[in-house]
DNA sequence: ATGGTTGAACCTCAA
């Protein structure tokens, strides 16, 4: 039995976000990360700054948009990229692979779920058939019976509680009915939302619109889960989500969510 | 407040 710390972060943009993300990984020192959002090919990645901090990598790179990465102290197997289900799916959203661990194996995925733009735009759809890929990938995923964690930027508010504006809001990207309904359907699955398991009543963000000052105002959604197989969530100790990376100078529009697993 | 900001790369798109 040891305790395990997993990450998701979106940094919106690896490289203009590495100084922040140093600090972050030297203060919180999570064992796992998933990041999102790298917004660069795999070769620009700066992987010597992580490594060096005892990070093995496994990227899925792309060029200007997209971009997703899994940081493990633990030696990574298995290591898949893009998410299964449509081959002409070009877009650099999806990494698994499988964790190591003293005795053990955790299964991790990053995954950056499209933001859908605004619902009358063909980028909706689009949203709605990747949240399907994710049920039936997880639905074959889940069979295995492992310890598991599908984490990332959902870019999708469960509940009333995880938006600052339910009436305002219904019905608009990112707290609409159709991808609520898509999302509810995967962690029917088996899968368990961390941060909700361990604060039922909780009212926390993890994103804040960079415009109009939008952290100083309040004005946040909870997008960003680490949602968590049933072994794995038979071990969960703790989930946070850490504001301070958001406070400081040139933030990304996110905030990382950390969790602790016996394992 | 139908605006506002940020990043990458190009003079606009995606978020």
């Amino acid at each position: 039995m040891q305790s395990i710390s997993i990450a998701t972060f979106n940094v919106n943009s690896v490289k203009a976000r590495l100084s922040n993300l140093l600090v972050w990984l030297d203060e919180a020192k999570p064992d796992i990360v998933l990041l999102q959002e790298l917004k660069c090919m795999e070769e620009a990645f700066p992987a010597m700054e992580i490594e060096e901090r005892g990070y093995n990598l496994a990227i899925h790179g792309q060029k200007t948009y997209n971009g997703v990465a899994i940081l493990s102290k633990f030696p990574l197997d298995d290591i898949l990229r893009g998410l299964p289900g449509d081959d002409s799916d070009e877009q650099a959203r999806y990494i698994e692979a499988v964790a190591s661990i003293p005795g053990g194996a955790v299964r991790i995925a990053s995954a950056y779920v499209p933001n859908g733009q605004s619902v009358d735009s063909d980028k909706f759809p689009y949203k709605l058939r990747f949240l399907e890929r994710l049920q039936d990938h997880w639905r074959r995923q889940l069979s295995l019976h492992e310890i598991a964690v599908l984490g990332g930027d959902f870019n999708n508010a469960p509940d009333p509680i995880d938006v600052y504006d339910p009436a305002q809001l219904d019905g608009s990207v990112c707290y609409h009915p159709a991808e609520r309904e898509r999302l509810r359907a995967l962690l029917n699955l088996g899968l368990y939302d961390a941060f909700r398991v361990m604060h039922p009543d909780k009212q926390q963000f993890s994103w804040w619109d960079y415009r109009a000052n939008g952290y100083e105002r309040g004005h946040g959604l909870r997008i960003d889960h680490l949602l968590l197989s049933a072994m794995a969530v038979d071990g969960l100790q703790s989930c946070v989500i850490d504001e301070v990376p958001r406070q400081q100078e040139k933030p990304s529009d996110h905030a990382p969510v950390i969790c602790v697993l016996n394992v």
